[in-house]
This record gives structure tokens, sequence and C-alpha cells, in this order.
DNA sequence: CTACAGTCTACAGCGACTGTAGAGACAAGA
DNA sequence: TCTTGTCTCTACAGTCGCTGTAGACTGTAG
């Protein structure tokens, strides 16, 4: 709360995150609610900046807001001991390793596709057929496929 | 269509692909509308597990359900030549390649916080430190980034 | 006949935001 | 002072790719 309060549109800047996503955080508990001008602006310390480039950091890690919650909460009982935050950052590291993995997975697979495909029409397209082929070969497990095209 | 009609049940054990999603593909015109038993069931044919597992293996290689609805229209326009799915492939290899290097950074910062973890309190946790520090050395493009605790 | 599994529709919910509408607030220049 | 333009406010709908729920109907095996 030292130094002179910011506006939302400047710890967005200062952080790096959308005052949108500023707001969304402070909805669903992630940032507390902020001092407000008499105007009703909302009014921040530079502690916030911090808070938020935590969140920030932690969420391009991949921890989930769930578990920035437990993380922020962990930092505010400083009794508690490191093992927890050890054990969710092994956690998330074995979880990025999988995660690698299926890619390079998938990278195989889309580099047979794409040396395979010899420019021809599309009826005997080796990218469509390799697509079309593996009724079976592809991972049980459905996670995250998000990309486009 | 030939062969003997089977319910969505069963084109679901077929091609690995949950009942309601089938649906919800028929929703979104990934799958077209089938035959009807006089009960009103969807009915489908051999093709309609084709067409399913192209769905599915191209969703498990990060294609979005956009792409895949070009990819078919192409597929159903053979006069078309094979370079626009190539160009397709290409794209998705390439977008592949950049989630497996921006894991890797990932990794290679989630290996740095948990060895340097040594077990004190969280006052002095190494990891909590590493994720509120770090202001700048996240990369700017906010892609995906879905990974739980 | 009786269970019970399968199927139907319609709609709400997930996570993590993003975008919109419509209104009010504030700082800088003419 | 007025104006212009940028911020900020709230509240809610939309995004993506499904998943889950409720309540009714249908099909099949014992």
């Amino acid at each position: 709360m030292r130094g002179k309060p910011m506006t939302i549109g400047r710890i967005s800047k200062a952080a790096g995150v959308k005052v949108t996503t500023i707001r969304y955080y402070e909805s669903i508990g992630l940032m507390g609610t902020p001092d407000r001008s008499e105007s009703g602006q909302r009014l921040y310390g530079g502690d916030a900046v911090e808070r938020l480039s935590f969140i920030r950091h932690a969420r391009d890690l991949g921890f989930s807001v769930d578990s920035i919650r437990d993380l922020i909460a962990l930092q505010t009982t400083p009794q508690a001991d490191c093992a927890a935050i050890d054990a969710a950052a092994r956690r998330q590291l074995a979880n990025v390793g999988e995660r690698i993995a299926r890619l390079r997975a998938l990278e195989g697979e889309l580099e047979r596709m794409v040396r395979s495909c010899e420019g021809g029409a599309v009826a005997t397209c080796a990218v469509l057929a390799s697509l079309a082929d593996h009724d079976q070969c592809a991972s049980d497990d459905h996670g995250p496929r998000d990309i486009a095209l």
C-alpha cells in the first residue's frame, strides 16, 4: 500500500496482465478487493503488481487457477513448510514432461504425414490417408489438444 | 451405408468417441444428420465410423474443429489438390514445434525451482521466490497453458 | 413381465478468460 | 471552459470442445 496508488490500467501494464483479466481474478478471489477512489475506481499498491506477476508467472508455467490459490494460501501462512509447494512444482514438472512426450509423438506423426505428401490430388493425399487410417494408434488419454490450424 | 446400420452406442465404441461427443459433432455440423429408426434412434453405416475415426485422430493431433471441417470439405472435393492439406499439416507441425519449445523452457524453469528447494519454511521457499521474481522473463504470447496442479 | 441398459432432447456447466454495451470519470489541449 | 479522447465501471454473453444432468422413451435379455 506504500507508494502512490495505481489505477487498474497501470498495474495491468506493470504486470503484463489485461485489465479484464485482473477484474476476473478479483471476481474469482485470486486478487482480493482493492480500495476504491471516491468515484469507484480500483486503486492498487505495488504489492498488487507483485501478486499479479506471481499469478501470471505461475499461469505461464501451467499452474491452474486453483493451484495458484493454494500457492498463495501457503505463501501467507509462513509457518507451513516448503514440502507442499515443492510437491506441487514436482507434479507440475511431471505433467510438463508428459505433455512434451505426447507432443513429440504428434510431431513425429505430422512429420511423416508431411514427408509423404507428393502434391498429388486429394484423392491420393497421403496426409488425409494418414489421418483416416489410424483407428487405434492415438493415445487413449484425452488430454488437452488445443492447437489451431 | 452398406452393412447393417449401427446405433450411436455401437459406433461410439467402434470409433472410440463418446456418444455425447458424437451428438455434439452432429450439432456443430461435423458429422451430418444420420438416418433414424422408426422410434427416432440414430442409425449409422460404417462410413460414420471412418469419419469419426478421422475426426478423432485429427483432434488427437491437435487440429481444431474448424480445421477438421476444412479438411473434410477438401476431402469431399477430390479435384482440389493436396497443397492445402499439406499446408495445414505443416502449420500444425510448426505449431507443435513451438509448443514443445515453450514446454521445454517451462520444464527447465520448473527443474531449477525443484532443485533449489531445500525443504525449509515457506518464508524462504525458493520455489515461491522463483515464481514471484520473474516479472518479465515469461514468454509474451499468451498461448494455451492448461495444466492442472 | 421385469429389469436394466441404451437412447432421446434440451439445456446448464466447465476453465480461463474475452468481448460487448452503455454509462460515468479523468487528463490534456484549444 | 469545453472538448476530445482515453480510462474505468458493471453486468452479462460468448468462446472452445466438450461433459453432465434431468426426465422420458425404447430395446433387449432373462
